[in-house]
DNA sequence: TCTTCATATATAAATATTAACATATGAACA
DNA sequence: TGTTCATATGTTAATATTTATATATGAAGA
């Protein structure tokens, strides 16, 4: 395990556009423009964010036409995504109250004991 | 696939430190003062990062006399870390080249031909 | 070859996260 | 019950990421 290699992974992932655009992917491939319309994006911030994507090995462009289809690389994507979907179902919850530091409030005491 | 959930883990995981904590954990349960020698973070430091991993399920704190000891789940981590560890080292070099938007400069036309 | 259309890039303000330092807490053990 | 020690919390500057707007690019089709 190189945890050096694999932060730059989970930042890939860890931005709500950049998910939703590759649950969009899920089902095939599609145009940026088609992309846009589902994630509700403007084309500017979707580009970006496949800019993201396909840099680190998560999507990849081709050309139809005029336009640039992206597939989803699903052998790599799915059993991430699947694997941290088991444990967001399990822990919901938590991870919701927690959102990682920034939105912390709540007393935090007594933790080890339930 | 609620990729609303599934954000808040991967950002849990998008951290170095953290990544570092549990690689340590992955070897057995450790108080925070060994973990700190294992990471090489100030006490702080670590306690604020075990505060995130355990509020999103991934730590879990117990107790031994003066010492908190903390535990990976186990169940939870290693799938994850093992996708993307397969992904990482497929992807290596891009994930290198990317660093996720912030670091890149170079040019990135001509995309979709190789 | 010119134009258009789809997509990519540049830029910067807004926002979130990291990281370092100072301090508080509270259970264990004397 | 007081003290100490291990750990947790508060705070803020530094840094990184997100997000919105404006603009450029370049291949396709006229």
């Amino acid at each position: 395990m190189n945890s050096s290699d694999n932060v730059l992974v989970f930042k890939a992932l860890a931005n709500s556009v950049r998910l939703k655009i590759i649950d969009t992917l899920l089902d095939g491939p599609k145009s940026v423009e088609s992309i846009c319309i589902r994630v509700g994006e403007a084309q500017s911030r979707v580009s970006h964010e496949l800019f993201c994507l396909r840099n680190c090995g998560f999507v990849k462009p081709s050309r139809s036409g005029k336009m640039i289809i992206y597939e989803l690389n699903k052998a790599s994507v799915m059993p991430i995504l699947s694997a941290a979907n088991k444990h967001a179902s399990l822990f919901c919850k938590e991870l919701k109250s927690c959102n990682i530091l920034s939105e912390i409030k709540e007393n935090a005491r007594s933790i080890y004991n339930k």
